[in-house]
DNA sequence: ATCGACTAGGGTAATTTGGGGG
DNA sequence: TATGTCCAAATTACCCTAGTCG
């Protein structure tokens, strides 16, 4: 749940049609809405917003098109997650940054920050790379999020066995900062590129 | 579970505005408050907010929202899960729960939907209940709540152990479904006393 | 005692809103 | 049907000082 309640203007920058529209809509009843008595501002629910965006086949994803990247950072060595930390600030500063040390972390980090991207190292202490990858996946809420593996041994078999789990990448080490920059700067654009 | 005062910051989170604009209905009298007489500070009585809302066409849902209990069960046998989900809900059926049958799923649950109660099996596959327990009490987010440990061995060891946690209460098997109710009671009870 | 997170207030400028007419 | 423009009013952002709380 991202609001509680839109306002006719947030709705137009979210699905890119004018905020005289979005009033219409509102006037026509097209979307419901309420209003408040002190200021007849509308107000629309997000169960309606939710509703309408359905009913006209616009994806729910345009609601968090333009929000600020979230990216969560697992590795057990402090020195990979300063520089994939370096790495990822150098693109913004304004991108929500966490990070953890050990899987059990990395899956309650997962639900808690929703992450778009996840670094996740394969081998952490105590950990399995795999079952955290199963378990995001098979979470509604951070199944969209886009996984980025780092793993040592970046043979056949461990890529196999990743397939399931639909990683935007699988990187061995050492690794190469440039192709990460590219990587995430990527995956920013296809957030952006949400289509209608 | 109602809360007895509101402060403008937090009817500012509640319906959306600005606290700012929340601290203007208050001095104009929109909203009608009260002062502490040392702090100076406002509070908002739970009828009054009412009022606010429902002059405003506002859900007086708003206010209730974050007192449902959320319940989280982790065990990888069906049958307790299965028993431990009916037993909540025959105390109430508004209950939000949620299952996980192991530890990693138990981690990004406990993120996502951060539960006041958590029932912990402490031996599930592939998982150290110890660690799943670590993370969720590392997690500032998580960290709140009332961990209710299932283990075949409550030995001396495993519970001097789990001392850390702070669990609320170590069970052993088999279960006690009316000592489950009650504890589940009582929890609602303590989270009632604080909300005020 | 220091710190971060709240709070009350004042002021100004910028933004957002609903709705009317084009 | 959808939208660009205009207005007055409400809301908000942002600046600040100051006090409280744990």
């Amino acid at each position: 749940m991202v609001k509680e309640y839109y306002s006719t203007g947030e709705i137009a920058k979210l699905i890119g049609i004018s905020e005289r529209t979005v009033k219409n809509y509102c006037t026509s009843g097209r979307i419901q809405s309420i209003k408040t008595p002190i200021t007849n501002y509308r107000k629309i629910s997000y169960d309606n917003l939710a509703r309408f965006l359905e009913e006209n086949n616009l994806s729910l994803d345009l609601l968090h098109k333009d929000e600020i990247m979230k990216i969560l950072i697992c590795d057990d060595e402090p020195s990979i997650v300063d520089l994939l930390v370096i790495t990822v600030q150098n693109i913004s500063t304004e991108f929500i940054i966490e990070t953890a040390n050990d899987g059990y972390d990395a899956c309650v980090k997962a639900g808690t920050l929703l992450p778009d991207v996840i670094f996740l190292d394969l081998k952490m202490p105590k950990t399995d790379g795999f079952d955290v990858c199963r378990s995001i996946r098979n979470n509604e809420k951070t199944k969209h999020a886009e996984i980025i593996i780092i793993t040592g041994e970046a043979t056949e078999e461990n890529i196999q066995r990743l397939n399931e789990f639909k990683p935007r990448h699988v990187l061995g080490k050492p690794l190469n900062f440039n192709e990460i920059t590219n990587m995430v700067n990527n995956i920013i654009s296809s957030k952006k590129a949400v289509s209608s």
